[in-house]
DNA sequence: GTCTATACTTGGATAGAC
DNA sequence: GTCTATCCAAGTATAGAC
């Protein structure tokens, strides 16, 4: 307490700290314009600011869509991942999931996400950038599936690799096609569903094997 | 039989029309270079041949894509749509799926529609086509799925709307995972799960009502 | 760190010769 | 129908003044 949180350099982040800000403006571009039409002139003009500044601080706007992309991740992270890790159900995880899903709706992160995954395929390098930056999320999935299962009977049946690359390739795919319309109606009848019908799939992973041996 | 078939005025489809070949290119670059990468001249340059003839035979970039686009939808359902009608098991479908995608996987098909719904971010106009263009398929498969649950015990719990826009929607984000490293393997290694566990699917559906009220 | 100015490249699109 | 030439807008990036 006292003012010694403001003693920051403001070459570090901060409220008012330009390369956050030119980060969110990326955001607000690729979330509005896409990956095609994130350039630096739009994404300066989105952000106010000039469009020199961009190269100053990240190099080059691929840097940029980068950066915007860690960002991304990590308010993700550190918004949902606590609760993720605690969940313990899959009723819990369903109903996360839809919480999860219109949130990212707001903020538009998926969005971003998928936009960045399209980009991939017009510049490699930022492909495989991307792909880094997906995996953990991935992981994370996995491990939580791995727990999940891990006892049931259904174990042996349910590779967890596989069931979370299907999540995470459904809920970029979902997002991609709430966009083309801006109906996310559809979206949310099916996540609702999954909420719906989480607990019969946490019946089914009650039935358990005898613990040891 | 005789030389009538060679009496095409060479303005409709033929094997070195033109139009046709310069919607290949546009789809070959949309699948190598992604929709940011696919420009005018990207495209003459792939197809080898003027840029001003796209705009000559299409009057501009945008129409071309969604000409492309177009032929895509049209190939794919000449080879599988009547395969698909014909499937009348889960299981028939889990493996008619798995054959398409290592189809589409080569010719490309899905990352050009992938990147097309990634575009239609940056051009809204574009996204509606593109989202009109998609409804077909989706309807296919939402009918496919009424056909089979109907009678089913499980009629009244599955929205065959809902499941369909899932279906579609994993499809598009398997393949567009998938392409961001290149690596395939885990989209086959799902796929064949689909087939593994299909026919567990079917025997649920298999439990039907007494037909006729 | 930020701004102006600028160099250079690529892209969409058209005019006009062939 | 096709090609060359060209216009102009937009893009990335840098230099240099402030």
């Amino acid at each position: 307490m006292g003012p010694i949180e403001q003693q920051r350099t403001d070459t570090d982040e901060g409220p008012g700290a330009t390369k956050p800000r030119i980060v969110d403006a990326a955001l607000e571009t690729l979330r509005s314009h896409g990956f095609a039409g994130a350039s630096a002139r739009q994404i300066a003009r989105a952000g106010a600011f000039n469009q020199a500044l961009i190269f100053y601080h990240f190099g080059s706007v691929r840097n940029l869509l980068l950066a915007a992309l860690d960002t991304v991740s990590a308010r993700r992270m550190a918004a949902y991942g606590p609760v993720f890790e605690r969940a313990q159900t899959i009723s819990e995880l369903a109903f996360l999931a839809r919480e999860i899903y219109a949130e990212d709706l707001q903020n538009g992160y998926v969005t971003v996400l998928g936009e960045m995954v399209a980009g991939g395929v017009s510049d490699p390098e930022l492909g495989r950038e991307v792909a880094s930056r997906l995996q953990p999320w991935m992981e994370m999935v996995e491990r939580k599936l791995g727990v999940l299962v891990s006892g049931s009977l259904l174990e042996p049946l349910i590779p967890a690799r596989d069931v979370a690359f299907a999540i995470v390739a459904l809920y970029l795919g979902i997002d991609l096609l709430s966009q083309l319309d801006g109906d996310h109606a559809r979206a949310e009848s099916l996540l609702d569903l999954g909420v719906r019908y989480a607990p019969l799939a946490g019946t089914l992973l009650v039935a358990r094997q005898a613990p040891g041996r």
